[in-house]
This record gives structure tokens, C-alpha cells and sequence, in this order.
DNA sequence: GAGGATTTGCAAACGATTTGCAACGGCCAA
DNA sequence: TTGGCCGTTGCAAATCGTTTGCAAATCCTC
């Protein structure tokens, strides 16, 4: 078994939560595939038809909250999911203006940066994470 | 009239669009407000009861295309609209995890960044934007 | 393997957004 | 200023992604 896949199964036994076909099926098209997908995708890529589409969505909910995955908006209708940073590693994403194709790229600008301090003003906030997404061609 | 609306308004001119009631105040209401508005909340605020909500989102498209506006998503199901940079500047948004609410940030931690060198690889990406949210509380 | 709690499949409900179409209203030419 | 053309609007219905209620199936503990 995948190591990534065994770590998140302790994770929900550990919070009370069930180990079940359709949860592993939905980490293992995550964690085969290297670019965020659609909980449509998800479901087509299962290989299993009796799985339901409701299960990927409250799987991937599941997941969402306790930080298994990342769940991105880019634009088009649709959301998208990935592995979280703690499975996949922090990276962020190039979205091509014109096709629409995403691709990871894992340097990150903002590495290393205080961001409370470069912004300035805003005191009461405290930055937990952060999203950075490039658009162009 | 407020400069940036007689910009916009030759723009759209010179784009071949009209000038309508439903867009010149779908565009009143975003230079009127300080943070990014969901639709149906501008819709609200038109004041002009006759203007339907099919209206306010084809004039965001538009808007949208013609670079005017920029769209937000930002986790709730609905999309947020504001003016583009070109009318009110470059700027980033920091979103409360807890209750939502969002802020606007007008220092940029990546100003004056070469991005395209910061991220290495992918040399056939041409960035043209960005899109930076910081979640926190 | 049995029991109880958690999950699932299914189908219907939902909210945001889009669309077809006839009526309307900007905008240019006269 | 007026007439008319073409883009734009209002309306209502359709669509899309996502969520939900409920009974049946599955998982986990003992």
C-alpha cells in the first residue's frame, strides 16, 4: 500500500471515521494522478460504477475537513481537489488562459516570507495559509 | 460622473457596446463599494427593481471579458465581482476562516517579483496575472 | 458472527448561473 | 429630431454542480 494512503487511513480511524470503499478508492485516483481534478473526473476514474457520485462528493468532504485534501476554484464552474500540502508538498498552480490546462509548480514565491509583516497593516490577522494561483499562456 | 465610469464607458464604446442602464449601474454599484459583491447582492443594490438579475450577469461577463471586472471565487458556492486592478488598483484579499468576511490588502509581497524566474521551469508560461488569497483569522 | 453506529446508493431538492425568445431601447443616419 | 436596425433586456424555463433525506448496506467492535 501506498505509504501516503496508509497515513491517511490512520488519520480517520483516529477522528472516528470508517474505512470504507468508496473513501479508498477516492484517495487512491488522488494520489495517482499529479494535477487537481474534478469530483466529476474522481468518479469516472473509480472503477467501480457502483459507486455514487454523492459518495465522492461527501468523501471529498470529508477529507476536506480534516485536511486531507485541498479543494481549488479556478473559474470554470466546477471545483477541483488534490492531495493536501502535507501528502502532495506546498506547491501552486499555472492555469493557462487559453486551454485551461493546470499544471503544479512546487517553487514557491512566497517561501520564506514573513506575509503578516509584508502586508502591513491588518495586525488582527493572523495568515494560517495561502493560495497562489498564476494565470497566462 | 466618476472618471473611472467615463473610462469604462469608452471602452465599451469602442468594444461596440452599448452604454445601457442595466450596466452603467451594475458598474455605479462596484465603484460605490470597498470589497467584492456577490451578484445577487449587486443586483440588490441597483435600486431599479425593473433590472433583472439575468441582466447583472450578463453585464458581468462582459464586463469580465472586456477586463473591467474581476471575479472572485472564494470557497462559498456564489462568485464575487470587483472592479478590475486598472480601476482600483492591485490588491490581494485576506479571507477569515471563521466568519467569512473578507479584506482588502494593497501591499503585494510579490511586487516587483520576476515570477516567471521565481518559479523555474516552465518556460513556455508566459504569466500575465496573479491571484494571491490569504485565509486566516 | 451478531449488534449498533456509520456510510452508502438513489432520487429528489437546491442554489447559482445560463439560455431561448419576443419585446425593448440605445445609437447612427438622414 | 425622427426612423429603424441590431444589440440588449426581461422573463421563464433549462442546466449545472452540489447537497440532502431516507432506507438498505457496510464497517467495526465484541
Amino acid at each position: 500500500m501506498i505509504p501516503e494512503i496508509d497515513r491517511i487511513r490512520t488519520l480517520l480511524t483516529a477522528a472516528g471515521c470508517a474505512w470504507t470503499r468508496p473513501r479508498a478508492q477516492v484517495l487512491a485516483v488522488l494520489t495517482a494522478v499529479a494535477h487537481p481534478l474534478r469530483v466529476e473526473e474522481i468518479h469516472r476514474r473509480l472503477g467501480d460504477p457502483r459507486i455514487n457520485l454523492s459518495s465522492v462528493y461527501r468523501a471529498l468532504h470529508l477529507f476536506h475537513r480534516l485536511n486531507v485534501v485541498r479543494r481549488l476554484l479556478l473559474g470554470d464552474g466546477a471545483a477541483r481537489y488534490e492531495l493536501a500540502e502535507a501528502y502532495r508538498g506546498h506547491h501552486h498552480h499555472l492555469v493557462c488562459d487559453a486551454c485551461g490546462r493546470i499544471e503544479d509548480v512546487s517553487r514557491c514565491p512566497l517561501e520564506g516570507r514573513d506575509l503578516g509583516a509584508a502586508l502591513g497593516a491588518a495586525a488582527a490577522f493572523a495568515v494560517r495559509s495561502h493560495s497562489l494561483e498564476l494565470f497566462g499562456l
